[in-house]
DNA sequence: TGTTGACTCACTATAACTAGTGATGAGGCT
DNA sequence: AGCCTCATCACTAGTTATAGTGAGTCAACA
């Protein structure tokens, strides 16, 4: 598979917390080789072309209340930039899609990854398969359940299914991740965001 | 000056790129030990105590629309921990005299540590009782073994000791603790700085 | 149409863990 | 001296998990 690692991303975005947030999100994704920060909408918008971003996400709150803006306009310059809206409260949905794709503050780091690399991938031709998840479905249920610590017998009767059934899935799980040890496990449902710590235990 | 490294901070946030944001800014301070997400209040009340946190930095948009609460109350059993109050949105200022500090979504990074420094100064004027680790030297080590996914006969082997007495040494982790599953057990490990993600499994 | 993968279930035998009780010696604290 | 914790070990009985093999149904796909 083809990774980007040289994306130049612009990121306008008021809050230093939030623009961190997106920040620490995108280095752990290794694809960018600078990412910009912005936090208002003014004082970038004829530098915009010189930094040649690669991608722009805008917190839309940085529109105010002028929804009928064109988007278009707006980052004229930016011929080649994919631009994506970043909502952290409510924002008219004719005005968002205007923009290439839409990350919620809400998203979990999962998504925002999955559409960041969506997007670089639209940009680029040579697209190999994407990481297709390791885990089906029910081996994912199993897994999590597995996690916060059920045992066989108490996740066959959640998932209204076998014993048998639970540790076919197990065996599966563990031929297929290498990994043989609750803890192990737990490290990696909560590393691919199948979990959240504190729903463990 | 002397400067606690080991802050242990719970940051109750809904929102994956508000943590992922606080949770960068605060590593950069170098102050924490460990910093455990938490994206709803209800789920975690009763597990606050056994996180035993330093620090507690809480969304106040997780108390909804309900701001006549008393902050006391619903973390009573953190006695020790300071409540910081983290504000994205409007929030009622009667409301938010309740909180040890507050913390706004539009501080920048030097505000928020300076607010993050003067909360832990003064807790370390009070230190009365070093707060002892809660399992000796040995439930850590058999514990470590545990989280590392070593079986009880192993970890015997490994720390030169009887099975027999690594079962000792479990049923005391999981009486003190009170956690019995082993990915609880792992959570607990990895928040508590006894072992490091990649040593395990 | 034949293959593959997901999901389901079963049987066997062995290994490992849990829970409860009990015991001993070393060391610290009051 | 008495009390407590830690660390060590043991026995019992019951529960749970692991490993290996096998097999049926169903849907997707080439």
């Amino acid at each position: 598979m083809i990774t980007q690692t040289n994306q130049r991303i612009i990121i306008i975005e008021p809050s230093t917390i939030v623009f961190a947030g997106l920040q620490s999100i995108i280095e752990r994704m290794h694809i960018a080789e600078s990412i910009y920060h912005v936090t208002e909408l003014d004082t970038i918008t004829q530098k915009l072309a010189q930094l040649r971003a690669d991608i722009i996400i805008v917190n839309t709150a940085v529109f105010g209340f002028h929804k009928n803006l064109s988007i278009k306009s707006i980052f004229k310059d930016c011929t080649h930039a994919s631009i994506i809206a970043f909502v952290s409260q409510y924002s008219d949905s004719q005005f968002l899609k205007q923009f290439d794709d839409i990350i919620d503050i809400y998203d979990d780091a999962q998504t925002i990854s999955a559409k960041i690399r969506h997007i670089i991938e639209q940009d680029t031709i040579d697209i190999t398969e994407t990481d297709t998840t390791e885990l089906s479905e029910r081996e994912q249920e199993v897994l999590i359940a597995v996690v916060k610590g059920l045992i066989n017998k108490e996740i066959a009767s959640t998932l209204n299914i076998s014993i048998h059934t639970v540790m076919s899935h197990r065996k599966n799980i563990t031929r297929k991740t290498g990994i043989k040890s609750i803890s192990g496990l737990t490290v990696y449902a909560l590393f691919n965001n199948l979990i959240k710590q504190e729903d463990v235990q």
